[in-house]
RNA sequence: CGCGGAGUGGAGCAGUUCGGUAGCUCGUCGGGCUCAUAACCCGAAGGUCGUAGGUUCAAAUCCUGCCUCCGCAA
């Protein structure tokens, strides 16, 4: 099938190299135009525009698709090549209806999350955050409102209560590519299924003020809260002038009574939370430092 | 030229202000104690102090270039 495929980070990309492993032809690959990133600024290109690259796919960086010149130019890019559907996951951009239509298969997105649940941005960490235990990929189409489209294709998968964001976006990265293809395959056969609106429930974007660890909440809120925003951008929480991001931890079932926040075991670095119960970190990263295993760095860093 | 931190035995850190024999907590190896141990005691090995120059009688420490890693901010 003649395919546009249009992604960003390394969600999407899974689902591209999926495209191209099923033999379909990826005729472009329109992405985020590459910004200046992280330490001095540096200007990186999206996952996806990489491994368009490697894969000799013409990448496209509109500003917009939905007005001014660039997407003037997309739209008669996308005419020319006139694909037989256009694939989006996580490109981060709102397509408009023009877009929508262009393809006679439409436009298919893959979203990590069993919609109508968890639409919006950032449906992983929330599912994480709010202790899910399934998840899944939903593949739709797309349709004019936010993740709103009628369902093709849906699979579940439960969620280890371990399991970190960076772990389980990686599994649904590769579900999503799977289950994208199995969708193409069966394109004319799948009877679309409208979503329950009232069953509707949204994932706004992460902030960086939800990252700062509140103990008063309970170990269990605490731990989810840590999986589900490991490695990026990571819980923290300040210890003394030192900032300590968390990126993996346990729940300890002891009861202790202290002050939410008060380290109550020095020899593993536990803390108390709201509940009495402990949250022990097990894998911590202090200002300027690396990311490092507890005991690692309570052996040079005395509490 | 966004702001800042860091490179020291296998791991994590101190030492750098004010140059003067390389240190801590662990790990590893050997021995001891013990019914036994991840516990305790004794001992040992292991480091071009990121790299290239410079200053100096003397540089981990001061000066300069470069490499690598990391946090914040966007």
């Amino acid at each position: 099938m003649n395919i546009v495929f249009m992604g960003t980070p390394d969600f999407a990309a899974h689902s591209m190299k999926a495209l191209i492993d099923a033999g379909h032809n990826v005729q472009a690959a329109f992405t985020q135009p590459d910004r200046p990133k992280g330490r001095g600024n540096k200007v990186t290109p999206p996952p996806v525009k990489v491994m368009a690259l490697e894969n000799g796919i013409p990448v496209y960086q509109p500003l917009s698709v939905k007005s001014g010149e660039d997407a003037e130019m997309s739209l008669k890019v996308l005419k020319e090549l006139s694909p037989d559907v256009i694939v989006a996951a996580a490109y981060g951009k709102i397509l408009p209806p023009a877009l929508l239509t262009l393809p006679k298969y439409g436009c298919i997105n893959v979203h990590g999350s069993l919609l109508p649940t968890y639409r919006g941005a950032a449906p992983v960490q929330r599912c994480l955050i709010n202790g899910e235990k399934e998840t899944g990929i939903t593949v739709m189409q797309m349709a004019e409102g936010m993740d709103t489209g009628d369902m093709l294709l849906k699979e579940s998968t439960p969620i280890d209560p371990e399991e970190t964001f960076d772990e389980l976006m990686e599994r649904l990265g590769i579900m999503g590519g799977k289950l994208l293809v199995k969708a193409l395959e069966n394109i004319d056969t799948l009877v679309p299924e409208a979503q329950d609106e009232s069953l509707a429930t949204y994932a706004p974007m992460i902030t960086k003020d939800m990252a700062l660890i509140d103990f008063s909440k309970t170990a269990l809120e605490v731990h989810d809260l840590i999986r589900g925003l490991s490695s990026n951008p990571g819980a923290y929480f300040m210890l003394g002038e030192k900032r300590i991001k968390v990126y993996r931890s346990t729940v300890c079932e002891k009861i202790f009574d202290a002050e939410p926040g008060l380290v109550v075991n020095k020899s593993d670095f536990t803390i108390a939370c709201g509940d009495k119960k402990g949250i022990t970190l097990k894998e911590v990263q202090a200002v300027g430092g690396k990311r490092m295993k507890t005991e690692d760095f309570l052996r040079g860093n005395k509490l």
